[in-house]
RNA sequence: UGGGGUAUAGUGUAACGGUAGCACGACUGACUCUGGAUCAGUUAGUUGGGGUUCGAAUCCCUGUACCCCAGCCA
């Protein structure tokens, strides 16, 4: 990985709060050097962006420090996991390039070592199998302000929890009938502390397990084992675990095993992005948007749809830093980030979104050149190519203004620009139909300029892209705006939700497109620049006889920006 | 009202008792066969109030605001 720099980089480069505890244990020993992590998601959703974060800081810390991260899952309750969960996750962390190794792990995969130590802990007279309801259980909890009650099950012998517990998991009881809960201390003013579950009773298949077990352990209880088991040394999670971290250090104290430090970090929020799991399901099932991989979704599948590359996504995750306060990252860096990222990588291509038909009058009737194009101008050996020109061609219909201002710099009557890689031309008459609409420009090309200069050094003020109208391909593209209005989809009128902020315009699909012909075998995925317009990437639903591209983000456009301030 | 956290330009993030810096955004300008990219510049900040100190974003006291916690979810 390139995180991985040893001691040179290390030195220059700041380290946030995670990375300074790290490097204060490596500098002390406290690990005995060794660095050990892991992203513990739960098999019940999609990864988003936010994960994206977790996931760098994860794995991002441990090729920094010359250490190991694995990848678990965190299947502990099996009424919401599922295999189809468990693929798409490894399949998007893979995507988005770290690698576990041969450390794929399961907590599933720990259920009897764990009830072995819940045993101990019953033994050692620290856990009890309690008889309450839930809902028993929930009113002798207390309340924030005032101390819980204890379970007239607490004092049962340790004989008798042993043979409960023992007929808990031979499935003697129905769900729900009993719990094991560890025994602390039920006036504890942090409420995890009040003799918290840490087994309860689930007749339900796992997607691993089957149904091998009854009995499933709770996070509290079952995550810092996992920790323990694999030797992990920074067990790093959101904010909303630090109410846990006492009992996180109980268990582990109260078993006497390896027992790695917890630290929190905040959650990733970006502006018009909903990053809830709840929130991100209704839109799809509510189908404001297509799918889990609708390019306008935060999740990982839709920003690999929308074009949005790995290396993007690890560098985003980079730049926002990591901290302990709840911060909401503006969209305009991941834009940034992308751009800067495809600039550097993405093939050009030239693409008519809304095209406008031209004539070149003086051009020879079927005569057909292929001109050389540069592919990437940042990058040299990406080469060139040759893209065909001839009389009738496309333009951008934005290119083009019977009654120019000023500041608009392309084509207008009587108007010289450049046609990028081709020629000068010059617009000599326009062409409406009935009702006024603009259907056709009648142009004249300068012979002397191919290639795009004028061998007597008069200059235009605007280089146009452009697709000769009989070699052109058809295609359809896919223009995404923010799926929300508002920078905080939350922020709405009393009693409307987050979808009356959704953006109606969200989507905007233009068929009719014309590309030029060097686009003929699109992959799925595949990303490029259309010049001018943006970056873009073939969606999955091309096919042979039909291209299809979503818009990544456009181009900086400052002509755009300027239109924008006038019409305010 | 109990407990646990956190406050630095518009946004995000550094500064670890010694010149408040960087990035994004916004705004200028230069350059350009992408109104892209690039380059140069401008803008703007320590939650309030006390205190310690030659010196405080940093240490102490005291307000204020925001986030999390009462699942047999994670």
């Amino acid at each position: 990985m390139t995180e991985h720099n040893g001691q040179a980089g290390a030195e220059t480069e700041r380290l946030d709060f995670v990375r300074q505890i790290v490097a204060d244990d490596c500098k002390s020993g406290k690990w005995d050097g060794r660095v050990h992590t892991r992203f513990p998601p739960e098999p019940n959703g999609y990864l988003h962006i936010g994960h994206a974060k977790s996931i760098c800081l994860n794995f991002g810390i441990a090729a920094q420090f010359g250490g190991k991260c694995n990848l678990r899952f965190d299947d502990t309750n099996p009424c919401k996991e599922e295999q189809e969960y468990v693929d798409s996750i490894i399949h998007d962390v893979r995507w988005l390039g770290w690698d576990w190794e041969d450390r794929l792990y399961f907590a599933s995969d720990y259920f009897e070592q764990m009830y072995q130590w819940a045993v101990e802990l019953i033994q050692k007279g620290k856990a009890f199998v309690c008889d309450l309801t839930a809902e028993q259980t929930r009113r002798h909890r207390g309340t924030l302000t005032e101390p819980g009650t204890e379970s007239p099950y607490r004092d049962r012998s340790i004989e008798e929890n042993l043979d409960l517990f023992a007929r808990m998991r031979a499935g003697d009881f129905p769900d729900g009938a009993r719990t094991l809960r560890a025994k602390i201390d039920m006036s504890h003013p942090n409420i995890n502390m009040r003799d918290p579950v840490i087994y309860r009773i689930l007749h339900a298949a796992h997607h691993r397990t089957g149904d091998t077990w009854c009995i499933y352990p709770m996070y509290d209880w079952a995550h810092g084992l996992e920790d323990s088991i694999e030797g992990i040394t920074h067990s790093i999670c959101t904010l909303e675990f630090e109410n846990h971290r006492p009992l996180y250090d109980w268990f582990l104290d109260a078993l006497a095993v390896h027992h790695p430090q917890q630290i929190e970090f905040a959650r990733l929020n970006l502006t018009y992005t909903l990053m809830s799991k709840r929130k991100l399901l209704r839109l799809v099932q509510d189908k404001y948007v297509s799918g889990w991989d609708d390019p306008r979704m935060p999740t990982l599948g839709g920003l690999r749809r929308r074009g949005f590359s790995p290396d993007s996504i690890r560098k985003f995750c980079k730049v926002i830093g990591v901290n302990k306060f709840n911060s909401t990252i503006d969209y305009a860096l991941l834009e940034h980030c992308v751009r800067e990222d495809l600039n550097r990588t993405s093939p050009r291509v030239m693409a008519v979104l809304r095209p406008l038909k031209v004539v070149l009058s003086n051009y020879p009737d079927g005569q057909v050149e292929w001109l050389e194009a540069i592919n990437n101008p940042e990058d040299p050996a990406a080469g060139t190519r040759k893209v065909p020109f001839s009389k009738v061609l496309y333009i951008e219909q934005d290119d083009f203004m019977e009654d120019a201002p000023k500041k608009f710099f392309r084509l207008a009557p009587g108007r010289e620009v450049r046609l990028r890689y081709a020629y000068f031309i010059r617009c000599d008459e326009v062409v409406k139909d009935a009702d006024g609409t603009i259907i056709e420009l009648r142009c004249s090309y300068d012979p002397a300029t191919r290639g795009g200069d004028a061998p007597d050094g008069r200059k235009v003020k605007a280089t146009l892209h452009w697709v000769a109208a009989e070699q052109a391909l058809d295609a359809e593209v896919r223009l995404y705006e923010h799926l929300f209005t508002k920078e905080d989809p939350e922020q709405t009128e009393d009693g409307q939700d987050f979808t009356a902020n959704i953006n109606p315009d969200s989507l905007q699909i233009l068929t009719g497109c014309k590309v030029e012909p060097s686009l003929k075998d699109t992959e799925p995925l595949q990303r490029c620049q259309f010049e001018r317009l943006g970056y873009f990437c073939a969606d999955p639903d091309s096919t042979a006889g039909k291209l299809v591209f979503n818009r990544t983000v456009t181009l900086k456009d400052t002509w755009a920006k300027l239109q924008k301030k006038q019409k305010k």
